[in-house]
DNA sequence: CCCTGATTCGC
DNA sequence: GCGAATCAGG
């Protein structure tokens, strides 16, 4: 992998919108490992990972099958997962900052569904740009009906897992 | 079996 | 620095 500085600007972007690391492989062409590897490498902020390696029992090899002589001088202990972080158990992947645009009355409303302009402003939420920076701006287009996203970005947020093509974005 | 991310370490 | 192999959990 060429990992040029546009390869690692897509790379963060992917990151943060919080797409899977295979995923995130799939879109670039690259193995999944490489995008672990990589954003570790760049001490991207890790996700939630399904797994937790405490300083509690290594009764393995270690990573790769080899046999060299374990020479641990440096045991290392961790003070263990901190950050709970962000849920991505959303039905859709969300691209990242999706609110902040156009706050409208967030008064408590009686009803409840007033209360998020995603659902009554129709205007596609998807991001454009890169957070932070001041080029940085929504997609103004319709969004479809139920969707915080227009047409054009509903077809990329809701890519079916197997169904992915390396276009779309 | 599918998936997820993390880590190790030869290259 | 890179990423396959592997681990480990859902």
């Amino acid at each position: 992998m060429d990992w040029s500085a546009e390869a690692i600007e897509t790379l963060k972007a992917l990151w943060a919108e919080g797409h899977s690391t295979a995923e995130i492989g799939r879109r670039m062409g690259v193995s999944k490992n490489a995008i672990v590897g990589k954003a570790h490498r760049l001490a991207l902020p890790a996700r939630p990972s399904p797994i937790r390696r405490d300083g509690v029992s290594q009764p393995i090899t270690s990573g790769r099958a080899l046999f060299t002589p374990p020479a641990q001088p440096a045991p290392q202990a961790r003070p263990a997962a901190s950050e709970p972080v962000a849920p991505r158990a959303m039905a859709a992947p969300r691209p990242a900052a999706a609110p902040a645009r156009a706050p409208v009355a967030v008064a408590p409303q009686p009803s409840s569904l007033r209360a998020f302009p995603r659902v009554s402003s129709r205007t596609c939420c998807w991001p454009i740009g890169e957070p932070g920076t001041s080029g940085f701006h929504f997609c103004d287009g319709g969004a479809l009906t139920g969707k915080p996203y227009c047409a054009e970005h509903a077809a990329v947020a809701y890519v079916r897992a197997r169904d992915r093509r390396e276009d779309a974005a």
